[in-house]
RNA sequence: CGGGAAGUAGCGCAGUUGGCUAGCGCGCUUCGUUCGGGACGAAGAGGUCGCCGGUUCAAAUCCGGCCUUCCCGACCA
């Protein structure tokens, strides 16, 4: 992609009434864009990111065995009358009338729709187990948002729910789900902490958060120092003894063991060898996709900028070309784009005729891992640099060398 | 939903004891000079001063109401 063609509105300046790191700097990266409060545009370069965390969750999703899908957004209330969390849920639901009468709702979860599918669909313990999921979007009304994509009105939710004949099934499945919940997280560069929790309105007795430390988590959990052990902070478990540290950590993940309560609610059954019915077992799988770029952010960044972790950069390499107007400069920079776009890399051209200090400043901001850096100084020595974002380490290079250097230097990043 | 702060050009801000045609920086347009860390000169475009009402000869400025946004608490991914 050549940067003058492309959409990246960045800013210079910090946005008015911003506070978290994560907040000002997918403002200012041009990531993403605020309509009103809570709700927000993904700009190409946040919409590129979010879709490279989609994949990564989805790639291990699909290597445990779920399935993908795609609920509605729009529901009939009377769906959630029969759970009863049309009234629970009450104070984040977006409800209205449509035009014929009848009560509607923006879904701010699935287990009710999800659980009428299998009602509707798995008949036969031979159908059983199944784990579906999907990456959608969530709409709950929040009083009170939270430092920009953290706690949205509307946010982009994976959301998987399994179905098992007995609860041995369920335990397996859920111990799937925390692995590749692990991986997930590893790969977006996140140390998380797993703690155990309470279900809350979800229901259902076993339940895990994963969360990352940050400032401005909204969450807190104590950590063993010793032998990694985790317990929720919440009022009256403060456990005794120095090696227990005090985190405040954002919650990323979410993962249930709901057992029948809206089988039962929604008669969801299945026939077994001798034919009884039974209700099915269930656990629900969910992570905030969106507050998980906020939370990558939070924690992978300097005083420039952004520094993404390179399996989510929306670009592996950034090509910037000091003097655009250069023939030397431009003819080798499109060289290299070729070469490397020709290898399967995504890369970004900085052909704009801005001055350099914009464009070193810009490339700091947008934090793509890997800077090809061209300028008549260095070329006057047939040399070329590169940067690596996160350790800001400069290594000069031979301009015919460049691929090589840059692929000897990706499995390190 | 309680407590606090703020709304003036796309962004960041000044102006507020009521008084000329509402200003500055950045960004944007045109021309020229520049070109290794947010360059320089010249000429431009861009505004319901959040909204409604009141006081006044006169309101961005004073008064009342409302709206919006942000931050702190109770709740969530």
């Amino acid at each position: 992609m050549y940067w003058s063609k492309y959409f990246i509105p960045t800013l210079k300046e910090v946005p008015t009434g911003t506070e978290a790191i994560s907040h000002q700097l997918s403002l200012r990266a041009g990531l993403v864009h605020m309509l009103t409060s809570g709700v927000y545009s993904y700009l190409p370069l946040g919409y590129k990111v979010l879709a490279r965390v989609e994949n990564i969750i989805r790639q291990e999703m699909n290597a445990i065995g779920c399935h993908e899908l795609l609920m509605p957004a729009l529901h009939p209330i009377d769906i959630w009358e029969k759970t009863g969390r049309d009234v629970t849920l009450k104070e984040i639901m977006i409800t209205f009338d449509n035009k014929k009468g009848q009560r509607m709702c923006l879904g701010p979860t699935h287990e009710e729709i999800i659980t009428d599918l299998a009602r509707q669909f798995i008949k036969s313990y031979r159908q059983l187990p199944v784990t579906l999921y999907q990456i959608q979007t969530k709409f709950r009304d929040e009083i009170r948002t939270r430092f920009g994509i953290v706690r949205a009105c509307e946010f982009i939710m994976k959301d998987a729910y399994s179905f098992d004949r007995d609860w041995e099934g369920l335990k397996k499945n859920y111990d799937l789900q925390l692995q590749a919940y692990n991986r997930i997280f590893k790969c977006c560069g996140l140390d998380v902490i797993v703690v155990s929790a309470d279900s809350g309105a979800m229901g259902g007795s076993i339940s895990h958060e994963f969360l990352v430390a940050a400032p401005i988590g909204e969450d807190a959990v104590w950590v063993n120092k010793d032998d990694g052990q985790t317990i929720k902070d919440e009022e009256g478990k403060i456990p005794q003894g120095s090696q227990w540290e005090r985190k405040v950590a954002i919650e990323l993940g979410h993962v249930f063991q709901l057992g029948t309560k809206y089988s039962e609610s929604l008669g969801a059954v299945y026939l077994d060898e001798k034919g009884d019915q039974r209700p099915m077992i269930m656990g629900c799988y969910g992570i905030g996709v969106s507050r998980l770029i906020a939370a990558i952010i939070e924690v992978n960044n300097d005083s420039g900028g952004i520094i993404w972790p390179k399996e989510i950069a929306p670009f592996d390499v950034e090509i910037l070309a000091i003097q655009a107007s250069d023939e030397n400069t431009m003819s080798l920079a499109k060289k290299y784009y070729e070469e490397l776009k020709g290898i399967g890399m995504d890369v970004l051209l900085d052909d704009r005729d801005e001055s350099a200090g914009r464009k070193f400043n810009d490339a700091d901001l947008i934090g793509i891992p890997l800077r090809i850096i061209i300028g008549k100084r260095m070329l006057t020595n047939n040399q070329v640099e590169i940067k690596i974002r996160r350790s800001g380490q400069v290594i000069v290079v031979d301009k015919d060398k460049v691929k090589e250097e840059i692929l000897r230097l990706c499995p390190s990043l």
